[in-house]
DNA sequence: AAAAGTCATTGGAACGTTCCAACTTCGTCT
DNA sequence: AGACGAAGTTGGAACGTTCCAATGACTTTT
């Protein structure tokens, strides 16, 4: 029988050591009941569990952590949650962390470095067991493998940065863009815009690079003024839809870097008394659940982001579970989804052909 | 000079005592330096951070907690991320808690019962120091009591609960719709249809509330069947549409529970080949960022997403500074944008007003 | 010259866990 | 009867901080 202290103060929590006094069994005991040993015999156990729930016992993990050298916190770093695309991407991300038993510990950078900089200290400070890192425009592949030296895995989504052996988790933009200017060409589209920021990093390379390809094997050229350098934003999506029907030689459709590019896209086409579908085609990328229900709903390559942000975690965990497994990868095949948004080009339309059907 | 350890494991992180033996001083001055204590003479301070920095020291955070009992992390629990305005309070929080040094530990609910309770529990035993909450619907109040009663400082958002004195961030949602209702009829509009969840808790009732008000005090009649039942989303949005125009005496305007009910509306006005804020007028509510690019762009109440979120976290902060004080509470004083969506009844329109000028 | 203060530094006991090694008990095998 | 093993339990040393009380080396005051 442990010999028996004072009672701990009223108003502190009580600690295992209350819980032990409460059963009449040492701390060792009450830590191996709490941690569901089999070797603690089982009316002993369930004396135990009645004195911690008597008693209001809530575990301190942090306690636990330290001593363990050990924590089920996953830091996640976010540059544009107003993006819903990374909203989606980070609801799948918590879900499956939570499903594991991991804890997310987020922040949201703004796409500013010194603020992305500064929360990844934060984190490691927090001894985050690993962590979740979409590197905002301009991340200096130095500080990734800063990342690295501090010896905590790592997972990249959705922007790779450097040619590293990095685990990463992304979509295949290239085949993405591929795929929906195959469909405006096949709907009789000659000349098609580009919105997005021009030299805004692999990704806008690579969406760029599918849209070159498939216009290469339509035999439609691209003209340089018909790649529209805009902020892939909304705005940008208006103004892009602004410069594109200004130019002389005017683009019958336009392939977006994003979808909420598009979204500005469609609005900018309203307010100009034009009606996305049948004067002008937009298609997106990306996949954000609002592009079912835009006006009009929206042609798009989804990457599924709540998936994309699942499979991410997943990756990260099994990096956990496997510290030497050589770098981890997990691509997104993108899904074209054919809605309003993009109709046939002026005079192509098959008879058969109906406006694409709605989705509901 | 204090006696000489053996030299840490190759592999483990270095603590204050390696840095401590490396700068020959006690680890409890190495501590006094790390905390910016003005008592350590300036060269002994550069002398330990030289130290520190040579041998890569990264604080740790969790002993500190352990022993300091109290932690910087705050646990926020939302339940719709895939809501923008979700998103955006939380974008709103994060930064402001950031800003004081504090760390936002996230979990999604999806409005699950469940899952809120299983994250509440888990950010306890990570010791948060406050709870930020969104309660899912239909949250018991006994929840709530149970949390105060873990005497952890938490701060409700947006769904007040219980009529207790807990401290609340939200917004004023019976002005909020008085004024859209009023903005309505001033343009012309009879025939105002309200749609919502029926039933749908303390905020749909209030905002209800605040268009019935408006209606009488402009000696318009509300018919039962212009209170139409959805569900607060995109797909709710677009049913209340179809039933509003399948209405014997039709409404020639809606006002929207929330912003992307209203994106929902104008996705289907558009599929039934209607314009909106000529045809038919819609207004929203909450004011969320991409209200300013839809198609067209969108008349709605705007509560300041982002705002709101700075200011509950800086409520929650102030109680975590002041745990004696009064309950807190902020309420939002919503503002009516005027944009598209919304215009003048059919026949009403003054010679004078043109369509409501674009924003851009 | 002793007493009293300051200043800079230090030892060591916490904080609430985990986990190893040790210790009882008890039943079973020789 | 003694040796052995298994089952159940326990003491106590960690984990990396903080912070109180104490110490020693100087000044200043009396």
């Amino acid at each position: 029988m442990p010999a028996r202290s004072p009672p701990s103060p009223r108003g502190s929590r009580p600690t295992i050591t209350d819980i032990a006094r409460a059963a009449d069994v040492s701390k060792s005991t009450v830590s191996l009941v709490l941690q569901g040993s089999p070797s603690i015999k089982a009316d002993t156990a369930s004396r135990v569990r009645e004195a911690a729930d008597a008693l209001g016992y809530v575990y301190n993990r942090g306690a636990a952590d330290l001593r363990r050298q050990a924590s089920n916190t996953i830091g996640t770093v976010i540059n544009d949650l107003t993006n819903p695309f990374f909203a989606e991407l980070l609801v799948g991300l918590e879900r499956s962390l939570a499903e594991h038993g991991y804890v997310t510990l987020m922040a949201h950078t703004g796409e500013d470095l010194a603020t992305q900089q500064r929360v990844l200290a934060s984190m490691r400070e927090h001894q985050a067991a690993g962590l979740i890192l979409c590197p905002a425009f301009g991340t200096p592949e130095e500080l990734l493998q800063r990342i690295l030296w501090w010896r905590i895995p790592v997972l990249i989504v959705v922007r790779p940065v450097g040619d590293e052996g990095l685990d990463f988790a992304g979509s295949d933009n290239e085949a993405g863009t591929y795929a929906a200017t195959k469909h405006l060409a096949e709907r009789g589209h000659r000349r098609i815009a580009f919105l997005g920021r021009v030299g805004g990093g692999p990704v806008y390379e690579l969406r760029r690079r599918g849209f070159a390809r498939a216009m290469g094997e339509h035999v439609l050229a691209v003209e340089d003024e018909w790649l529209i350098d805009i902020p892939p934003t909304r705005e940008g999506g208006r103004a892009g839809v602004r410069a594109a029907l200004a130019l002389r030689n005017r683009p019958t459709a336009a392939i977006c870097y994003n979808d909420i590019v598009a979204f500005g896209a469609l609005s900018e086409l309203g307010e100009q008394g034009l009606r996305a579908g049948s004067d002008f085609s937009i298609v997106g990328f990306d996949g954000i659940a609002d592009g079912a229900h835009s006006n009009p709903p929206l042609t798009t390559v989804s990457v599924n982001p709540a998936r994309l942000g699942a499979s991410a975690a997943d990756l990260l965990l099994t990096r956990l579970r496997e510290p030497g497994s050589p770098p981890l990868r997990y691509l997104a095949q993108p899904q074209l989804i054919v809605r309003q948004s993009s109709g046939w080009a002026e005079g192509t339309k098959p008879a058969s052909a109906a406006t694409p059907p709605s989705e509901h």
